[in-house]
DNA sequence: CCTAAATATTTTAAGTCTAAAATATCCACA
DNA sequence: TGTGGATATTTTAGACTTAAAATATTTAGG
C-alpha cells in the first residue's frame, strides 16, 4: 500500500528520508500539527482580541480555579518557567485582568485570581477560541477523537 | 463504519456542547505532548551539545537538501517567520556551520548550505537526537505508531 | 536559638519569535 | 523602456522564553 504523493507539502516532515526511525517521523508529525494549530490560534487571538496565546492561557488556567492559583501552580499548569509567568502576570495585573495578593500564612507565595473584568474578557474570548478549535479539529469523527485521545495519553504516560 | 452522529441524542445542543469540549480537550492534550517532548529535547541539546532546538532544526533541514535551500524555503519548512530564519542563519554562518551564497540568476535570493564542519556537527547530534526521541516514543507498539500517524495526518489535512 | 538547606518568586541576560516596515530585485506589460 | 506590483530577504520593535542568579521566606537539625 502506497502513501499518496505530497508534492507541495512543506513542513517539519519534509526533510525525512526512508531510514529515519518511525519515532522521529511521529515526533515531527506531532510537532507539525501542534505548530499549525498554535499559529492559527495566535493569529486569531491577535486579530480578534488584540492579545496573545500566553496571556489567554494564563487567564484560562485561572478561570478553572475560582480560588486562584499561586505563581508556582500557574507555572506548572502552563508548563513554562516561573520567570515567564512572573512577567506575563505583571502585565495582566497592570491591565486589571488579574490580581496578585500575598498569602498570610506564607509570605513567599502569591495568589493570583481573575478580576471581574478579567473574567468577562476571558469568557468572551473563550467562546471564540472554542469555535476556532472546532473549526480545526471538528472534522474528526468522535471515534477518531477518542482514539487520538487514548494514543496521546499513551505518549504522555511514557514521558 | 462511522455513524455520522447523534441518532440517539436527546438534545442537539447538549451533544454539540460535548463535542466542542472534546475538540478543546484534544487540542490541549496534543499541546501537552508536544510541549513535553520539545522541552526534553531542548534541555538535552543544550546539555549535550550546547546548542538550541531552532539551530538544530535549521541544520536538519539542510542536511536533507545537499543542494541547499533558499531562505524562503527554510522558513516554510521550519514553519517560522522569515525574519526569524534570517537571524538564526546569521549566527550559524558566523559559527561556520552553514554558508549563505547569492544565486547568479536571481539576486534577491540566497542559497544556504551546510559546510563540512556543519555537516559533521549535525550528524553527531542527529544520532543522539534520534535516541532521545526513541526514548520518549519508543514505548508505543508499531501498530499504535501507525494509528497515531494516520490520525495526525487526518488532523493535518483539516488544517 | 542558629543556621543551612529548601522553597517561592522575581530579576537578568541572552536567545527566539512574530508582524510590520524597509530594501532590493524581478517581472509584466503598456 | 518605464513603471507598478510581486517576490525575497533583512531589519526593527516588541513580546515571549529559558536558565541562572538574586531575593526573601520557611523549614529542619543541631
Amino acid at each position: 500500500m502506497v502513501v499518496p504523493v505530497k508534492s507541495l507539502e512543506l513542513d517539519h516532515e519534509t526533510r525525512l528520508q526512508e531510514d529515519d526511525h518511525h519515532s522521529v517521523k511521529l515526533w515531527l508529525r506531532l510537532l507539525t500539527c501542534s505548530s499549525m494549530i498554535e499559529t492559527a490560534l495566535r493569529t486569531a487571538l491577535r486579530e480578534s482580541f488584540d492579545t496573545t496565546l500566553p496571556r489567554f492561557d494564563l487567564l484560562a488556567q485561572l478561570e478553572r480555579s475560582p480560588d486562584g492559583l499561586t505563581m508556582g501552580q500557574l507555572s506548572q499548569r502552563m508548563m513554562v518557567s516561573g520567570g515567564n509567568v512572573s512577567g506575563i502576570a505583571s502585565q495582566l495585573v497592570k491591565e486589571g485582568l488579574i490580581d496578585r495578593n500575598p498569602v498570610p500564612d506564607n509570605r513567599r507565595t502569591f495568589i493570583v485570581k481573575l478580576t471581574p473584568k478579567g473574567r468577562r474578557f476571558f469568557r468572551k474570548m473563550a467562546e471564540q477560541h472554542e469555535q476556532w478549535v472546532i473549526s480545526m479539529l471538528g472534522q474528526l469523527e468522535s471515534d477518531e477523537v477518542e482514539q487520538l485521545m487514548g494514543l496521546l495519553q499513551r505518549v504522555k504516560q511514557g514521558l
